[in-house]
DNA sequence: TCCCGCCCCTGACATTTGTCATACGAGCCG
DNA sequence: CGGCTCGTATGACAAATGTCAGGGGCGGGA
């Protein structure tokens, strides 16, 4: 038999990532080398003991997954990754596959399925979710222009169109016109809808 | 020795269920009789294992763990609810201690940790996180009369006023006024940040 | 090169909001 | 009973927003 994954476990709810190492203990071809509750403290855990596989929560305090992937791709290539996430948003998938992530799989996985999993990332393959991929697919790609994707993230906290117009640097009429186009191709409603369904879609 | 505390695990993340129900075997008093990924399903489970404590992940299909335990206080009222929540807001937390619920702690705590608040709600106290409790403490009463509450959740979805009238059954100036009030009681900017910041509160 | 799409702006208009004053009935407390 | 708050409603006005119709400038593809 070959060398065990050295695996990194991030997730900040103490909970589940101890959980998550005892039961990943069990399969004999796996050993947990670190663990995280952060961010910046699964990056720095991940320099220390460079695993052959990180396991990262999406949603982590500090910076999230994807964030943590793209340091990780470029200080520690041969590191491989994959997301898990609770409730996977298909907007997250685009954005993690293209910071290098080799795997993305909710949480209503069988700690069986994962261990699987991590061997085919590890083994140099990708896996996705397919109820996941299959969001992301149906999703699309956002008709937004960028400027139109900007404006609209910066109204999705209900700021008043003059407040977006400086922090974005443009006019408030201008504001005004991306903000009715973004809705308008969007389908939406107002503009706090279409924010909300842009968010949905991975699109801001 | 007395008879370990038979347990019911609720929580829609496979791999978090499973994880926690192998954590938790490992405590000589506790078994886990019985496990579930809806509200429905819980309830359903509950009825046909009785279980003596019933841990329940506030987020989960169908009904949320709050939901879940008003039903269960009325039909197995001997069964102690113990609710786990991710990123716990302090609304909830009201919410659940007027259902009934005993216990009330974030998923950051760790299994050993978990284990003996099982046991202390088991024995008829109650346990509600310290920081949770902080916060909901802080955030304190609702100054919303129930109509404003009403108004004001109708409009979080970003309707527009004529529409929260018609659901409502008020006159679209009344909504006005409503929403109006709320959003200077709430010393927000207008009543979709108004709207945010009450559901944060738990005052919807 | 010319055209088209995107970016940025302006101005004008209708509609939707937020805000205020005011009104009336119901229920509650002193 | 007399005040009080709450629910409900109007009407009026100001401000914010949504919608159109333009018009430059710039870069990339036919």
């Amino acid at each position: 038999m070959s060398a065990p994954v050295r695996l990194l476990l991030a997730d900040d709810e103490h909970l589940i990532r101890g959980a998550l190492a005892a039961l990943l203990a069990l399969e004999e071809d796996l050993v947990v080398v670190a663990e995280a509750a952060t961010g910046p403290e699964a990056l720095a855990m991940a320099r220390a003991h460079r695993p052959d596989v990180a396991v990262l929560d999406l949603q982590m305090p500090g910076a999230d997954g994807v964030k943590v992937a793209t340091a990780l791709r470029s200080e520690l290539p041969e590191c491989r990754v994959l997301v898990v996430t609770s409730h996977g948003q298909p907007g997250h998938l685009k954005r993690a596959l293209a910071a290098g992530v080799r795997g993305f799989v909710p949480k209503t996985v069988s700690a069986r399925r994962l261990a699987e999993i991590i061997r085919t990332v590890h083994a140099g393959n990708r896996y996705v979710d397919p109820e996941l991929a299959a969001d992301a697919i149906s999703a699309g790609d956002s008709p937004l222009t960028a400027r139109e994707a900007e404006v609209l993230d910066l109204a999705s906290d209900g700021a008043p169109v003059t407040e977006i117009a400086e922090r974005a640097g443009l006019s408030p009429g201008t504001v005004r016109n991306y903000l009715s186009s973004a809705v308008s191709k969007l389908g939406a409603e107002n503009r706090h809808t279409a924010a909300r369904t842009a968010r949905e879609r991975g699109w801001v």
